[in-house]
DNA sequence: CTTGGAATGTCAACAAGGCTGACATAAATT
DNA sequence: AATTTATGTCAGCCTTGTTGACATTCCAAG
């Protein structure tokens, strides 16, 4: 972590020129960013929402829904349309929880995981040549300033991988 | 630009797992960097269509909207929905073209000017803090790295700002 | 044991903001 | 004169978000 006060013009950065071209990258950085997985869903008849439900599925297999509601920060009725869907197309399957039934613990199917591979690998494929291309130094200055840019709530989830997935039925 | 295939260990940067945290990182901190001005255009009957409508015309006065339709992605049918809504509401003013009469240049008004300069100090401060906490040199990396991962086409239009700027009758 | 509340599912209705297709107009270009 | 370009507009569709209301199941506390 280097000090910005320590140099004379350190806090060039900062100016608001400086900022404004910080946003406009996060806009089309983030367009890039969706646009391989966007075009292998559509005509899929999924979405964005499905793809997130995927991959945090994956992520934590066996996950609740109230988990999953909380990481994806939106509704349950917006979550249940998207789950309804994979359930009926055989990707995502719900176990009713060992401890608290009320509970579904979620998982993907053989299928499932196909769909999340294929998605995942065409979204790591551009994320690997833009790392590849930035080198380690600036993929660790990239991290860090994702990781200020979020809100605490969001930063615990994101920093809290990995849970969720005990429990459920066989 | 650091060489990735230098070191022993330097490529561990590129492991599946390190891909997938930039993936949620990325995930994460764009709810981060969209929420603040979502909160402020909530209730205003605007939604973050508007606020990258808003910016762009800041950012370059006077361009067209055909620029504006490359620039953002869409159809000029979704851009039309939200300009109209801009030029009804007094935030956006259309002038015919001097050269071309057919395009029509665009330009915040004093109203306008007023709600972009609010919604982007909000952003700005998130911006900022984030900065601030991560430091220029995870700045220029976190900048190098989105700029890798757009669209060629994206990139063009990011590197190339300010321009479309001119012409516009009074 | 009963009851309150939590976790989940579901129905209905609505809005924002994408999309396509079709058509209109004015102005530039050929 | 014919074509192309820039723009606007109408109609309709989709995804994904929202609220509100209500039912079910079941843990946990009184």
């Amino acid at each position: 972590m280097v000090d910005a006060k320590s140099g004379d013009d350190s806090l060039l950065f900062l100016t608001d020129e400086n900022l404004r071209r910080g946003i406009e990258a996060m806009f089309f950085a983030y367009r890039g960013f969706t646009s391989d997985p966007d075009r292998i869903l559509q005509g899929l008849n999924y979405g964005r929402a499905h793809h997130r439900a995927v991959h945090f599925i994956h992520r934590a297999p066996g996950t609740t829904v109230g988990n999953l509601l909380d990481i994806l920060g939106v509704t349950k009725q917006s979550l249940n349309r998207v789950l309804r869907s994979l359930f009926e197309d055989g990707l995502v399957e719900a176990r009713v929880g060992r401890k608290d039934r009320r509970e579904r613990h979620l998982y993907l199917t053989q299928k499932g995981a196909a769909l999340e591979r294929s998605l995942s690998d065409a979204q790591r494929a551009r994320m690997r040549s833009a790392y590849r291309a930035a080198g380690p130094v600036a993929v660790a200055g990239f991290r860090t300033v994702l990781e200020a840019m979020m809100d605490d709530e969001q930063r615990r989830q994101y920093q809290a991988q990995y849970q969720g997935a005990k429990d459920g039925a066989p």
